[in-house]
DNA sequence: CAAAAAATAGAACGATCGTTCGTTATTTTA
DNA sequence: TAAAATAACGAACGATCGTTCTATTTTTTG
């Protein structure tokens, strides 16, 4: 599948999200009609995201966050209770997002090297998508509290685990050749993961999300010495 | 070549890298003998790094520095101009050791195959090592300025360059097969600073630094499809 | 179009930040 | 061991932070 049709298929938008925020958090929001508060809220995670991923959360103040979306101090403070919480709100998004991309996109009754290279197109394309949402969640764990950081730390490791039972799957209908399948799932998620850590690398160089997709399958799949003849 | 043997022949310590510091820095450091300066270097950069590791530069306080160090507010400022200054002393340290160990420990006349494992158990173990400083410099490079940031671009983009070097070689030489060098070795690269980034995941499951390196080693030489028979 | 409800504005508060500086303590020198 | 040099101390300063709260503006309702 290429990027396009997968963009068009998962329909991920910033103005979805945000309807989703305001449902999962009416408690903290002030704000009571559904318009303006996905149409403020769209407003304030993209601002919060690009000034925290320029140069962090702590370092942004609420002052350039009001500064630079232009509400007010006391607007923002309609739509979150704490800048703590801010944060929170953006993480679970990123979370709750990510698994449901995954259990949508990947289909468990395909065989194993289809799975393998579906579950890595897809993480690779949405993680392209939601590029800041990723990055942000990436670099801010270590401002979460410590119930939050232990989520953060949970969803790394479901999703690690999507790639270990692809594997798995993959040894025992005997089509990879894996002897280690959590340290295998472990460096494949390295690799994804680098697309939206460094994506000012692959913008430079200008290489498309897709060749990256391409290149990383190709990469993969002679490291695990795939037997395409058994399909 | 093993971690303790490494460990033994690269010699990095603590205090090797201070008295390095030291002297790099006599403009700054209001200090003037050594042997003080040393000993509290040691203990200003130590706590820094786990403060700051564990919940970012920002957030660390320099009245949590003095406190955890158990140095006065006034002395700390003798080690240093500024917060930003300490950030950008930690920066330039890692840097310098990386080009230090990197040129010492690889041998441009050795075969391909034999540079490219040598070049990829010299990153894991140099970063094992120095975890703390790898770490920081990863996670903080937001908080630079936009000079001491290209530096951190350029030495991110020479340590790649090391590992293109080193395919493109062995490709000429007709000892490997790599289509793409440059994707290649980010994803190498990616591999590698895996292990220092998620040093929790890899402790939490009792993986030692050489077994990752064996079995990055080993994923990779199998995806370049090394031809050992030429040797 | 007036009253009620909803949303926004922005000054004010106490806490904490990075930084400075006059004083005190420690070490070296002669 | 007294004087000089070096190092450490910690209270104080102004700036800025997250947060609150009342006043005002905008929108909806009847």
């Amino acid at each position: 599948m290429n990027f396009e049709a997968f963009k068009h298929m998962a329909a991920v938008s910033m103005e979805e999200i945000c309807r989703e925020i305001f449902a999962e958090n009416q408690a903290s929001i002030k704000i009571k009609k559904e318009a303006v508060a996905v149409k403020n809220l769209a407003n304030i995670f993209d601002t919060a995201l690009t000034l925290s991923n320029e140069k962090g959360f702590q370092s942004m103040s609420l002052r350039d966050l009001s500064r630079t979306s232009g509400l007010s101090m006391g607007a923002l403070y309609s739509y979150f209770t704490s800048k703590e919480e801010l944060l929170e709100m953006i993480q679970n998004q990123g979370r709750r997002l990510t698994r449901k991309v995954f259990t949508r996109q990947i289909d468990p009754t395909a065989p194993p090297d289809e799975m393998l290279r579906a579950a890595m197109r897809t993480h690779l394309y949405l993680t392209e998508i939601m590029q800041k949402w990723f990055y942000f969640s990436y670099m801010e764990t270590k401002n979460l509290n410590k119930t939050q950081q232990k989520k953060s730390i949970e969803g790394e490791l479901e999703t690690e685990q999507v790639f270990i039972d692809i594997l798995e799957k993959g040894v025992r209908e005997k089509q990879f050749t894996v002897e280690n399948p959590v340290l295998t799932a472990s460096v494949i998620k390295a690799m994804l993961q680098d697309w939206y850590v460094k994506r000012w690398k692959y913008a430079r160089r200008q290489i498309s999300v897709e060749a990256y997709a391409d290149f990383v399958i190709e990469f993969v799949e002679a490291a695990l010495n795939i037997n395409h003849d058994r399909l």
